[in-house]
DNA sequence: TAAACGCGGACTTATATAGTCCGCGTTATG
DNA sequence: CATAACGCGGACTATATAAGTCCGCGTTTA
């Protein structure tokens, strides 16, 4: 398995869609159909990103998430620490006190400070923790803007507004979606 | 959880205790006891660093392990590739080419070259492992020094010679093992 | 020949991830 | 004012990995 799960790059990859000039807030079930992942799953990442401060939430019918900044005031880190919460790389078991020739009590030159592995794994964390904030949500977009072509933006606000459309539209006889028990 | 996990510890402190000037080779049942580890766990772990080349066994009675190079030479990346198997920090899902607006099939401009929020974790992970790279059994071995009393290392290894002469000494009506079933 | 080794496979258990399901309160719209 | 589309959150399941155990085999030395 890998550190950094599956939750924060369906967060960010939503996030890079909530970057662009948006007509309104976008729901998670949009942006999650968008882009082909489980609705259910990306409806439990959402509200870590708005507790952490990262999008802001409107609730009821045409409610939504926008980003809660500017893209280049939020960094890949912000965004992992929101989702993952900022677990450790490793996790010190302080073997240091346990051996035998100490008989159970540990002297404290054994145990003061910080384990010398201990501090190693540290740095390293340190250094990628570094290399994640040094990248924001405007940087990711601008390489994004060089590859895609110009069309490209206008046809994903197209397909937001067919959505939106096909909704109000909708008739009660449509494809409806399981609503409460119908008594009890 | 973590993504270094309890395997890498548990190598990592062993290995310092083969940097020291060692009479001879010490088992992995011993060096888990010094340590207060368990011993069935470690002996899982050794055959990685053997297989990675960072130790060297000798089988039968008064077997074990000595490191198969010198400590300056043993980075704490090695280690942790030795045992971990060099998993990675993320692993990407290609989302590009799932956007609802390709409607299946994705064009090239989508899917080309190396998505850019796996680049970044990318540089991440790079900078991670440079920095486990950059320190040695030796400089975890020196830190060590700096710290522990003149007399440890000598107790350490007395502890050793302990070990081995309660072994042949050990009558056969001693604390016996479990040995191959009776019979069938 | 037996004990102490390394080796490796099969097994168990605990925890984390990924994903689902359901009901509640809120809000715009007809 | 009723309904549908929202966000929110808790309970649930399934699967993968980590951590740890158990056991038997071949090797080696005393």
């Amino acid at each position: 398995m890998a550190h950094l799960g599956n939750s924060v790059e369906y967060g960010l990859h939503c996030l890079l869609w909530l970057t662009g000039p948006q007509a309104g807030p976008a729901s998670s079930r949009d942006l999650a159909e968008l882009q082909g992942v489980s609705t259910s799953f990306l409806a439990k990442i959402f509200p870590k990103l708005e507790k952490a401060g990262i999008v802001s939430a409107s609730e009821g019918i045409r409610g939504g998430y926008l980003l809660a900044r500017a893209p280049d005031r939020i960094t890949v880190l912000d965004v992992v620490d929101a989702i993952e919460g900022d677990k450790p790389l490793f996790e010190c078991q302080e073997i240091r006190g346990r051996c035998a020739v100490f008989g159970g009590k540990a002297p404290g030159w054994a145990t003061d400070g910080v384990c010398a592995i201990h501090a190693v794994m540290l740095r390293a964390e340190k250094r990628m923790r570094e290399e994640l904030a040094a990248t924001t949500l405007a940087d990711l977009a601008k390489s994004l803007d060089g590859k895609m072509p110009a069309a490209m933006p206008g046809q994903v606000q197209a397909w937001f507004a067919a959505r939106g459309a096909a909704r109000t539209a909708a008739p009660p006889d449509g494809p409806k979606r399981r609503r409460r028990r119908p008594s009890a």
